[in-house]
DNA sequence: GCGATCAGCGGCACG
DNA sequence: CGTGCCGTTGATCGC
C-alpha cells in the first residue's frame, strides 16, 4: 500500500530515467479530446511507458479502456488534504488538428507502484502478412490463371494501393486485390473502386480478381453483380515462413515428372 | 528477482483466484496461428488477465507486440535444468475456424512477478460516438436540408447498416452516412454502395449524403463524380455530452425571436 | 454463431 | 504532414 506521495515519486522518477511505471489501484478515469469519456470507480492497471504511452487496463478484454499514444506528456500530482486526497496522473497530447486531448486518472487508493528498466531493441518478425502473400503470388501469377503476367511499375510511377496489377493472355488489365482472411463487402467495394479508377485512367478493358481464403455470400453476390472474379487462396503459416498451398501443389506436380 | 518456480506459482495462483498477473523480465516470444511471428530477446511486460487476455508489451508503442484475446487458456511451466532453465508461459486459443493459435513467452530472467485482485464492474461512458452523432442528427434533419424527414420503423432505431434513411421534400430517398472524423475514399465507396443497393431494392430515385467534419480532396472528387453530396458536420464533445454545433446555432436563432 | 461496421481505432508507408 | 490501408486488428450490434 504505497502512499500517494511515494507513488508520485515513482512516476516522476520513471519518466526522468526512461523506465516503465506500473500502478495498480482504485481509480476514476476521465478523457476529453477526439471524444469524451468517463469511467467510474474501479480497480485498474495503469502502464506508463517511457515514450509517453499511457494505458489504463481493466480486468477483462484486450484493449485499454482509456489510453494515450506515444508522445503524450505525463504528469503526476497529489491533490486534496491528507487522508482525503488522491493521486492524479495526467497525460496530455497535441492532436494533428492543433487541439489537445487529455486523460486523467484519479487514484483513490493504491495496491502497487513500481518502475522498471526495460531494454528492448528487438523487432517483431511476422510471417503471413498480406504484403508477403501478395509477393508470393506475384512470383507466380500462373497459379491464378495461365498467361497472367505482372506489370512492372512504369518508370517510378507508383500504383499505390493496388496490390497486384497484371495483364491477361488477351492483353486485358487485371487488378488483383489480396486479402489474408475472409473477404467481405468492404473488400469488394475496394476492388470495384480500383477497377473503376484503372479503367478510367487507362481507358482499357479491365478485370478485377479478389483473392482470399474465403468470401462471404453477400460479397460473392456483389462480385458477380459487378462482373468481378473470386479466386480462393489457400495458404499456411509456420514460424519461419508463409506458404501458398497452390504453389506447394504445383511444386509437387512438377516433381512428379 | 523471483525464481522461475515462484513466478510459475504466481501465475497459476492468479489464474486459480481470478487475479491479474504481471511479469517483467527478459524473454523471447513466439506466436503461431492466424499468422506466425518471432520476437527475439528483450525486456517486456507480460499481463495475464483473469479472462485469459494475454498481453506482451515492449517499452514503446501502444499496442501489445504479441497478444491473445479473452478466452485463451494460459499455462506456466519451468523448463530445463536448474540455472539454465526458463519460465515458459503459454496461451492457447481456439479460432472460430476450428484451428488453434498459440503464443509462448520464454523468460530467461525475471525482474518482477506479482498478481493483483482487480474488482471492476464499471462501464465506460463515451460521448461523441458516430452512433450518438447520428442520433442527434436524426432528431433534426432540417439542419442538413429543410424538408428532410427520417424514415424509420421504430422511433430512434435505425435499420440495417445505413446510418440514416430519409426522404427529401420531393419524396426522393436519401441515404445519409455519418462519419465522426475526416471522411476518405472508403467512406465514399461505402455510401455509394448503400445508394446503389437502396435504389435497386426500392426502384426509386435515391440521393446520398456524406456527413462528416472534413473530407479528403480525393474523396470529394469521387463524391462529385458519382453524383453524391457532402455536408460538413461541426460538433464538439465535452464530458457529459456531445453537441452538434449547427443545432446549437439553430437553438440560438430560435431564441432570438 | 456469422456478418457487417465502428474505433478516441493504431501503425506504416508513400507522396 | 496528410492520405490511404493493413491489422494475429478488437469490439459491438444486428440477423
Amino acid at each position: 500500500m504505497p502512499s500517494f506521495e511515494e507513488a508520485r515519486q515513482v512516476v516522476e522518477n520513471a519518466l526522468a530515467t526512461g523506465q516503465m511505471a506500473l500502478l495498480v489501484g482504485n481509480c476514476v478515469v476521465k478523457y476529453e479530446g477526439r471524444a469524451a469519456s468517463k469511467l467510474s470507480e474501479g480497480d485498474r492497471l495503469l502502464v506508463v511507458k517511457s515514450d509517453g504511452t499511457f494505458l489504463v487496463h481493466q480486468s477483462r478484454k484486450m484493449n485499454a479502456i482509456n489510453y494515450q499514444g506515444p508522445g503524450a506528456a505525463v504528469t503526476a500530482a497529489v491533490e486534496g488534504g491528507v487522508g482525503t486526497g488522491e493521486l492524479v496522473v495526467t497525460a496530455r497530447r497535441k492532436l494533428p488538428n492543433g487541439a489537445t486531448e487529455k486523460i486523467e486518472v484519479h487514484f483513490r487508493s493504491l495496491q502497487f507502484t513500481q518502475s522498471f528498466p526495460i531494454n528492448d531493441d528487438a523487432e517483431l518478425k511476422v510471417f503471413g502478412s498480406e504484403r508477403q502473400l501478395s509477393d508470393l503470388l506475384m512470383a507466380d501469377l500462373n497459379l491464378i490463371e495461365p498467361g497472367l503476367k505482372p506489370i512492372q511499375k512504369e518508370s517510378g510511377v507508383r500504383q499505390g494501393t493496388i496490390d497486384i496489377l497484371a495483364e491477361d493472355f488477351r492483353g486485358r488489365l487485371v487488378v488483383i486485390e489480396v486479402k489474408r482472411r475472409t473477404a467481405g463487402l468492404d473488400a469488394v467495394t475496394q476492388l470495384a473502386r480500383y477497377v473503376e479508377e484503372m479503367g478510367r485512367r487507362k481507358d482499357r478493358q479491365t478485370r478485377g480478381i479478389l483473392v482470399a481464403p474465403e468470401v462471404t455470400p453477400n460479397a460473392l453476390k456483389m462480385l458477380e453483380r459487378q462482373g468481378l472474379e473470386f479466386f480462393k487462396l489457400d495458404y499456411e503459416v509456420s514460424n519461419p515462413s508463409a506458404k501458398i498451398k497452390g504453389l506447394e501443389k504445383k511444386q509437387k506436380m512438377l516433381g512428379e515428372f
